[in-house]
DNA sequence: TATGAATGAGATTTCATTCAT
DNA sequence: GATGAATGAAATCTCATTCAT
């Protein structure tokens, strides 16, 4: 335990120094240097449980999303109703973005754009996040909640688009004041576009005719 | 006249060169020196039209997007109703990002996550593009065709997060298949959850008449 | 003379640009681009009078110090002894140094440290004027006005660098005060410590020795 | 030890090449390649001691003339007489051109002309030697040694700017022939000089005796 | 003659990465 | 396991210089 735990408090400091540098500078105008810096260790110590500066990047998110994922989806089954589902996941990226600011700034900025990111494993638990919202608009789909004509991806877009549209700018005006709770609006607004509710809408409306002479 | 038209041949050549070098492998990633392989000059050369690689990396948009916006500016005052003019700017974004993959892989996957650039001149372009929706939005709760609870700015992070959400996307997944055109449903989605409910959405439906005996 | 005029006022033109240039820069720190910018002619049009940037810069003595040394040469017969031909040389240096700053700034900090320029032909006449002293000075020890066991060479170096010495520090401070003329006193020493004079210097005395037994 | 030997070897190796290539080809001239050949070590290393070409030509007098001047100083206290003090000096100055001659070509072709260099802390100890001078000077004014009227800065200017003239050309003659001790000479001339005149200078005759009868 | 435009040739500097201890 | 020290490999940028017009 000894070892084992000194070690792995290593690793965890390198990748919490890692975090805050890339997620303050960027990852290219980072450098090992200053991680190493932070973290209280030499560079080349960081090359012991790294094996490049991109592995370093890749691994951080590694454990942050898996973690908030997992607590997803071990509540989803628990959780009823289409509309709930996408209520939960949307707040799970919400919470997990605001709660972790260099990490959203990590993954906005940088992991994002990065295509070698998006076929790595610590990539894995966003995908599996993302299917969950995408279950939970076809599954309101098929019950009936939502109207059948709407694409499941583009509602998808939408919701992931916009919390990352708010939290990108969020950043780049330097994290100033903090970001109020949109998230309840933001599905106000989509779910209103996409239920087939009780209330008819306007163009669902039968018209009667009268009799024509 | 020869003269002028071999320097701007020149200037833009490099703009281009740059453009695709920049948007394939990232600011970062890219080296001077294939820009100007690509532009077919020395690197000294591109170094005679723009002071530095930034300012070769500012430069590219200036043209691009404020074309595009000056055109939406000057349509605006002929569009009557915010939603036609939010859906005449979310096409605006929707054509310059689908018509410019190049530029609008630059500007997803590099310019937007560069604070100098944000401030640089060649965003104000964006900036007023971006003013002009919100405007619209405004107007649209001033005039009563949408609900006044709703956050105008939360609106528009909807419009151009989904957007850049899906551009963001197919840039990742390598440009395969041509991008469809998804601004009707969104902002039908958008929209339907906006509009101030009181008014009968007479104008979206299509009516079928029985036929007449 | 038309052409001929317009002719050497371009290389007049050059020649002052770059005096003035290297006089404040140095000349490594000097770019022809601002010579040519402060002469208002193209840097091609530089090239058109002067082979390369050394050339430019040897080519700036030649007119200043030979003029100047020209002027002692032609003087030189009129003076008698070799004390006022050796005060002539250094008040020529004097004010030459005094009234061409950018040029003794050139000289002093940049020409003098070119090994290339001491064999170059603009330096011939800084080697006459040399030459003038030395030559002034042996005609004293010759005429027993000087003590004939000093060494020509050493009372030389002593006239040229005191003089280069103060204006050299003249010029690192800035340039801020006036020289004052430091030239009378300075060979008021030197002269006074060569001069085989009337006045009996102490280890001139004759001393009477008792009378031997 | 072991560790901390090796490091500081490659700290001189790296001043001590660089001296010799400053030396030989000036500052602008020499590359930092080429002084990292003559070391032995990689360029980047040079880098590792030192922060920039400019760092690197700065630390060099630190140690050389820092050495040189604190035996001056701690001699100074010892030695009596305001000339005994000055010839200390001005055999300081000498020795220590002579003996360095890479430095000496140094100090005199390169760093003297840096005005940044001046400000810098390796030029402190220079001052301070020249203070030595001038203190001295002064001393023998007031004790009466020296006579009043003179100006002790001229004094010191023609001590310093000899002595770095003849330095100077031989270093750009090639340095030949061995430099002769002339500093007894110079002195004797400027002392001859300034010496108020009541004072027997019997030390410095030399005295034929008539034929006794 | 004059020059706008273009470039060859390098120089400094930065960093991720390696390796002996 | 940890690291100090060293470096390979590039990249950006600068300028003197050339040449077609």
């Amino acid at each position: 335990m000894g070892n084992d735990y000194r070690s792995k408090d290593k690793f965890s400091v390198i990748i919490d120094a890692a975090l805050e540098v890339f997620g303050e500078k960027g990852y290219y105008t980072a450098t090992i240097s200053e991680i190493a810096r932070k973290a209280g260790v030499s560079e080349a110590t960081i090359y012991e449980y790294f094996g490049s500066k991109e592995d370093l990047l890749f691994a951080i998110p590694g454990e942050i999303t898996t973690q908030a994922v997992e607590f997803l989806e071990a509540m989803s089954p628990y959780i009823k109703g289409a509309e709930n589902k996408i209520r939960a996941s949307a707040y799970g990226y919400f919470n997990l973005y605001k709660n972790n600011p260099d990490y959203s700034s990590l993954v906005l900025l940088d992991l994002k754009h990065n295509r070698k990111f998006m076929e790595a494993e610590g990539y894995q638990a966003v995908k599996r996040s993302a299917a969950l919202i995408l279950d939970a608009i076809e599954e309101g789909v098929r019950s009936g909640e939502f109207a059948e004509d709407i694409d499941p991806y583009l509602v998808r877009s939408m919701i992931l688009g916009t919390i990352e549209h708010v939290f990108f700018r969020w950043h780049l005006k330097g994290r100033k004041e903090e970001v109020a709770d949109f998230i309840d609006p933001m599905l106000g607004i989509i779910l209103g576009g996409i239920k087939r509710d009780g209330q008819p809408r306007a163009y669902q409306i039968n018209i009667t005719l009268p009799p024509q002479p």
